[in-house]
DNA sequence: GAGCGAATTTGATCTGCAGCAATTTGAGTC
DNA sequence: GACTCAAATTGCTGCAGATCAAATTCGCTC
């Protein structure tokens, strides 16, 4: 069987993004290794990101190691906008990822200068502030089983409803984004494959297969 | 001894709100009622709000009654601006409380026909995300006594450090904004009472000196 | 200031998830 | 294809915080 470590497909850019991304707003391309960081939590803010293949964590610690996972951003996605004039967090590549970078400042010049630019820009604000109170929720509120159900649906519905779900982060970085252990994360998802909500695809976990899309989302109080 | 039940100081307004509350951007004024609902979840986004008295709670429910506030609003603070087209969660007054408003839509075009215009609203935004990173890192990684010390930091910091804070909230909303129980909240307020980091004031346990600020900030890992 | 319902505290017990440890599985290398 | 190290699973035990249950205190009204 091929296996391919990092094939998380392109999905469709939403308009938004579209509406900027096409117009060659980004002007360059980069690469980062598997760990690499992007940036690092309290450095300045000097580009945005756009994520062509690969998957990038954002994060905060504690002193002593604890950390959680704020969001994963997927192909796609667009990042590094919305911070301040420094970074209040650190950025790091799951896998081998691609991005396009453009400088924050031309991207806000662009920005003002254009009729759209501000309901585009509060568009995409809007929608990072959306699920940071999603999450919060779900941090707050939910039980572990509901929390693994909303991760599931939430990476199936930004893949597009693959077949076949390829996860580029590991155990750890789930719990560390659901606020979990990562032992607590690998028995819910054995759970839900007992009650064939799902299935483990192929000759790795990170490969799920979603049963019963319905059933996770009852799950989802 | 006097009791006053809703006596939150309004603290001095911050840079980017008095840019926009000194030339009159809010028109009219209004109260609420303790309990009462400003806006609930799915209604249209029509007006925005700063608090002149009072204080706002922002939530989100689950199907089975399990609330998350995501956000206590104190005087001085504004709120509505970031929603998109429609609320994605109830506000309530948690006392009787004060506000200036203005339609959404005549402060955005403000905003759009400004220089600083777009800045200001940059600014207000961060700040929103800001504390809902801040807030997502304490729900999924936090001890309860680092949760409770960290809110009692906060609500010092937003109303400037008073000597005495007067809370408006119940120890039930504390809990559902620190994602507790009300009677775990009231454990850890009382164990940082024998450990000489606060005292209560008078006859209510809503009026709290803090005794030793470092102390609790060592607790906010 | 008496009376009443709501808020808060405090105590006792329970439980969902954490923490630790031992396998098992999988990806990468030679 | 054997070897190695990291990732993931699974089992067992422990504990932080939830839940249940009384008191006690507070705030409000008459």
């Amino acid at each position: 069987m091929l296996l391919r470590t990092n094939t998380s497909s392109i999905r469709p850019v939403d308009g938004h993004l579209a509406a900027l991304a096409g117009e060659r707003v980004f002007c360059s391309e980069f690469r980062y290794r598997r760990g690499t960081e992007v940036f690092g939590e309290g450095e300045e803010t000097e580009y945005v990101y756009q994520i062509i293949s690969g998957a990038v964590r954002t994060y905060k610690l504690l002193s002593d190691g604890r950390r959680q996972i704020s969001s994963f951003h997927l192909p796609g996605d667009m990042f590094g906008l919305d911070n301040g004039a420094s970074h209040r967090f650190t950025a790091e590549a799951i896998v081998e990822t691609r991005v396009r970078i453009t400088k924050r400042r031309s991207l806000l010049e662009t920005m003002r200068s254009r009729e759209s630019g501000a309901s585009i820009f509060l568009g995409l604000v809007t929608r990072n502030l959306q699920h940071a109170e999603n999450h919060m929720l779900l941090l707050g509120r939910k039980t572990a089983l509901e929390r693994v159900a909303a991760f599931l649906l939430e990476i199936d519905e930004r893949l597009g409803h693959p077949k076949v779900l390829v996860l580029p982060m590991s155990r750890r970085d789930i719990a560390d984004y659901l606020g979990l252990t990562l032992e607590t994360v690998s028995r819910t998802c054995s759970t839900l494959r007992d009650r064939k909500m799902l299935k483990f695809e192929g000759a790795t976990q990170r490969q799920i297969v979603l049963l019963d899309r319905n059933g996770l989302a009852e799950y989802d109080a």
